[in-house]
DNA sequence: TCTACGCTTTGACCGCGGTCAAAGCCGGCC
DNA sequence: GGCCGGCTTTGACCGCGGTCAAAGCGTAGA
């Protein structure tokens, strides 16, 4: 049990943020973090509140929501294993963070994960650049958002996902099948739709034969181009 | 002539990142960088072309947009003066930039930009505490983008316009009078709508009494209580 | 001062996607 | 095995905001 507490047998040892250190330096951040499990549902940090914690998710999906003042949400983000997750040099939080799944994240306290950062240089750029790539993401989410129509965006979703779970690699040209993590409501918090659009929309994929679906998980992408059609 | 190309004396150097070096490091790094000058509607880099260079904004206001491949666009941010411009560890640039007005800026080209943030932790962790804010606001307008009416996308635009209008400091209580640096397109591709939704918007508030406008680009905002109306 | 072009406003119309409602399906638990 | 609850699907309807079209303005340049 104190085992699968330390960094040397960590699944996401060499593709989180850690890669950047060594050995040594690892412990000393060994040191500072705790491992969490969240269940389904449970929420890691309520948006407003102070920001306090970061660190990295190891396994299990989280969602980072944004809501208005009447209630209205929308989902800005998504972490995955190895992904960072925080809000470094804030005092408040400005989003909510919710575990999709079951989920578990090795967590340090923000002020003294600053100073690592300001100690190893490394680190920080590793940050900085994971940074960027999530800015251009949530950019190229802002056209998504803003421009496509309600059946681009869940054929566009669907190929995201699908290009997670084939492990991010050129797909390979025949049909894949894969869980998404995601509900329909979920899936139409990501989109900025309603779930019965969403649903609407996957039931016609259906029948025109570019995807099947198996309960409310599972999901076949049968013929990529038919997807992709316009029509 | 010549003066006005070192940093002595530029307009920006103590609010963009060059804040966080001193007049030696300045010198080095102004080595590196040259002025440019953009005319309204000129295009610094177009999205696909090799990301080359960086810089900070000097004065005027730029433009990012994405788009579709069949041509629809989104401005997915805005730059003002001081702010950092480019997109330093990536191959690609993903959006293009253009002049939203007549706009100065201090270029680097982007590797040795980027050698010189390796050199000056300051400056890097500078850059990274922007980044964070920029990656906070992207996904504050995707919220926006995908959850608020034509009305409260227009009202709340204003709202920000006016409070960057009178330097970000929490508004006077009276009227504010100010030009909008945005044309009504630019609006429309700010909020995600078309032309057309965003000047019925406008004229609403107008007779509504909460805005007067004059001209395309002069607006006063009268009575920020109800213009905020759910109304 | 006049002209011309580009931006803005206004109007008429329509379709996409949201809303409200109800039925269906599936998995978990007793 | 049966029941229950939550998620999903489907249907009917409607309204917001997009589209297409034309008229108004304002500014710049001759």
């Amino acid at each position: 049990m104190e085992a699968t507490n330390t960094c040397a047998d960590c699944a996401v040892r060499d593709s989180a943020l850690c890669a950047s250190l060594n050995d040594g330096e690892l412990m000393a951040l060994n040191a500072l973090g705790r491992r969490r499990k969240l269940a389904r549902g449970e929420v890691l940090a309520w948006a407003g509140d102070d920001s306090l914690i970061c660190g990295n998710l190891i396994s299990g999906v989280l969602k980072l929501t944004a809501s208005t003042p009447d209630g209205r949400e929308q989902i800005v983000g998504l972490a995955y294993p190895a992904d960072f997750v925080g809000r470094p040099y804030a005092g408040q939080a400005e989003f909510t963070v919710t575990a999709v799944s079951e989920a578990e994240l090795c967590l340090f306290p923000r002020a003294p994960f600053e100073r690592v950062l300001e100690d190893h240089a490394r680190m920080e750029r590793l940050l900085l650049q994971r940074t960027f790539a999530a800015l251009d993401e949530a950019r190229a989410r802002m056209l998504a958002l803003a421009r496509l129509s309600a059946a681009e965006k869940v054929t566009g979703f669907l190929l995201d996902m699908a290009d997670r779970a084939t492990g991010c690699r050129a797909m390979p040209p025949g049909p894949v099948t894969f869980d998404l993590p995601l509900t329909r409501g979920e899936m139409a918090e990501v989109l900025g739709m309603t779930i019965e659009t969403v649903s609407r929309q996957l039931t016609r994929l259906k029948s025109k034969g570019a995807i099947t679906l198996a309960g409310a998980r599972g999901i076949t992408i049968r013929d990529r181009e038919l997807l992709r059609g316009r029509d």
